[in-house]
RNA sequence: GGUCCCUUCGUCUAACGGUUAGGACGUAAGAUUUUCAUUCUUGAAAUAGGGGUUCGAUUCCCCUAGGGACUACCA
């Protein structure tokens, strides 16, 4: 009884995100990365990672490098495959696999579960269009396969001399009539298919001795010891191929089990997220910068600022759920609180605004002196000298008001350096003609102060203000102009305390002359 | 076109078949503040439509509509 609770807790949980090399990874593949490991961490499984490169044609240099970095900057740790190629199921890669692919292959056609074909891709285009114009579609299935050139309809003499002949060919899979196929998806649930519907699908393809993802995918999940596939949405339509051919190779009793992760959507306009989004919508669609070929470079999450623990937190909750309120996790809470069960079924859109509340969240909870610390990198490049306690208390003082780390020099910029300039909005609206005369007695007035101490400089400056009988509200304002150069900042007798004495002073001054009447 | 999947505020989502349908982002208004921002309070905002089943459907079933994915010698 209860043999899928026993599978899922007593079977040893080992999951794989196998991406294809083909570009840069995109955050719909990062989340699929992401669920598998946190699926994989908190049954106590082992995350694997496989590079699905069958596509000899889409090779794209630095692909797989930038798969490594994407899931190492996320803190998603690979206990198998990758870069290293560690573990004991290698090779991890499926171009360094070809003779197990070819071995299988030839099987299924031992078996009769798989037949060879030699029609040409030109020729299956003209049939295509040929459908096309009919109105019809064209299926390579079992109710063409008997007039097209295979293994199946030509003698065996005629295969025999094709392929001796040195002619291409590929394995398709000779998918049987009308055979109900079941499946009991994590996510969805009871998923049917009928094979009538299904086409003989290429399996493997002589010209570069490799298989197509079909089979790469179901011969590498069963040698890998695969138990669950957690995978994209895109993906449900081929199960029935994939049960089938488990059945074919006899290995359906152990197959692993589907979850089908719902698609990410684009923000605004329809249809899944693709990699050209980012660019119109003004967020990125990577993880990681990722240069184009023509120059130009598709932005990243890491270099457009975000955390990486925002990131993973964002993704998490696109698809899935706690149940509760929660909304903030860290990666650690997530492997807590995640559950396949809790997997939503329609597609989620993505909202960029809500991305960068996320990372706002996430930075607010962060320690001054850690966001000091990566905020000291910035100042460095703009040659800004600064004592770190000052900037430590520069960072907490403002930190809630932004979004992103490097929203922070806009807001602090006036601890480290006089205005160069003053906001002429708000020199319109505070800079009334009381003002400067007021400021030079009160540049005196600090002068002679013997303490620094923000309540004692607004004691010294409520008193003056008093005396001349002007309004609070004006004084500071203006006061505020002197020193910050515009209308914003947090207390303004905090800012006067940490620039000092001698700055503060010569700001007002400054302004005096600069404004002038 | 065919196959399959999906459908709660604009968006992400919650809700043993019984709730004034909740939260979050965004948005609007107000309060507070020496400014901006923060913060706080409040508001607007949803069960696609139609049939069933049921004492009672957001929830279960069917139909319609809409959306999506797939339909390559790509993954």
């Amino acid at each position: 009884m209860q043999k899928n609770n026993d599978d899922m807790t007593n079977q040893k949980v080992r999951v794989r995100f196998a991406p294809s090399p083909t570009g840069p990874l995109h955050i719909g593949g990062v989340r699929t990365a992401l669920f598998n490991y946190l699926f994989a961490r908190q049954h106590g499984g082992t995350f694997i990672l496989r590079i699905e490169d069958t596509d000899s044609t889409r090779f794209v240099p630095g692909a797989e490098e930038y798969i490594n970095n994407s899931l190492a900057w996320l803190g998603m740790q690979v206990d198998e495959g990758g870069l290293e190629g560690k573990g004991e199921y290698g090779p991890y890669k499926q171009s360094e696999r070809r003779e197990i692919y070819s071995k299988y292959a030839k099987q299924l056609v031992e078996t009769g579960w798989g037949y060879y074909a030699f029609d040409t891709p030109a020729e299956l285009d003209a049939l295509r269009a040929e459908a096309e114009a009919s109105k019809k579609a064209f299926a390579y299935d079992m109710h063409s396969r008997l007039s097209l050139k295979n293994s199946l309809s030509l003698s065996e003499e005629e295969v025999k001399s094709r392929m001796e002949s040195g002619e291409p060919w590929v394995i398709r899979f000779k998918m049987p009539e009308n055979v109900e196929v079941h499946t009991n998806d994590m996510v969805r649930g009871a998923v049917a298919f009928n094979t009538n519907t299904l086409d003989d699908k290429v399996l493997y393809k002589s010209v570069d001795q490799l298989p197509t993802y079909h089979l790469a995918n179901i011969v590498d999940d069963r040698l890998m010891k695969i138990s669950h596939v957690i995978r994209g949405e895109e993906w449900l339509p081929s199960v029935p191929l994939h049960v089938m051919l488990y059945r074919a190779f006899g290995w359906e009793d152990e197959m692993p089990q589907f979850a089908h992760l719902p698609l990410i959507l684009k923000p605004t306009g329809k249809g899944k997220l693709s990699k050209r989004d980012g660019d119109k919508g003004g967020f990125p669609v990577f993880p990681l910068d990722w240069k184009l070929n023509d120059g130009n470079v598709a932005a990243g999450y890491r270099e457009s600022g975000y955390f990486p623990e925002a990131l993973v937190n964002l993704l998490a909750l696109l698809g899935w759920n706690p149940g509760d309120d929660r909304e903030l996790f860290s990666m650690d809470e997530l492997i807590e609180a995640f559950s396949i069960e809790r997997v939503n079924k329609s597609g989620a859109r993505f909202d960029p605004d809500k991305a960068k509340w996320f990372n706002q969240q996430h930075l607010v909870r962060k320690s001054d002196e850690e966001i000091a610390t990566l905020f000291t990198e910035e100042l460095k490049e703009k040659g800004v000298e600064a004592a770190p306690e000052m900037v430590v208390k520069a960072v907490g003082l403002v930190k809630e008001r932004v979004n992103f780390v490097s929203e922070l020099w806009d807001q602090v910029a006036f601890f480290f350096q006089a205005p160069v300039q003053y906001d002429p909005k708000v020199v319109k609206k505070r800079w009334k003609e009381s003002i400067p005369g007021f400021m030079t007695e009160l540049a005196g007035k600090l002068d002679a102060m013997t303490t620094w101490q923000a309540e004692d400089i607004k004691a010294t400056t409520a008193a003056l203000i008093e005396e001349k009988e002007l309004g609070f509200g004006l004084v500071m304002n203006a006061f505020r102009l002197t020193l910050v150069g515009g209308g914003f900042g947090p207390d303004l007798m905090t800012i006067a305390e940490m620039i000092g004495k001698e700055e503060t002073i010569n700001r007002v001054r400054t302004a005096v002359e600069v404004i002038g009447a």
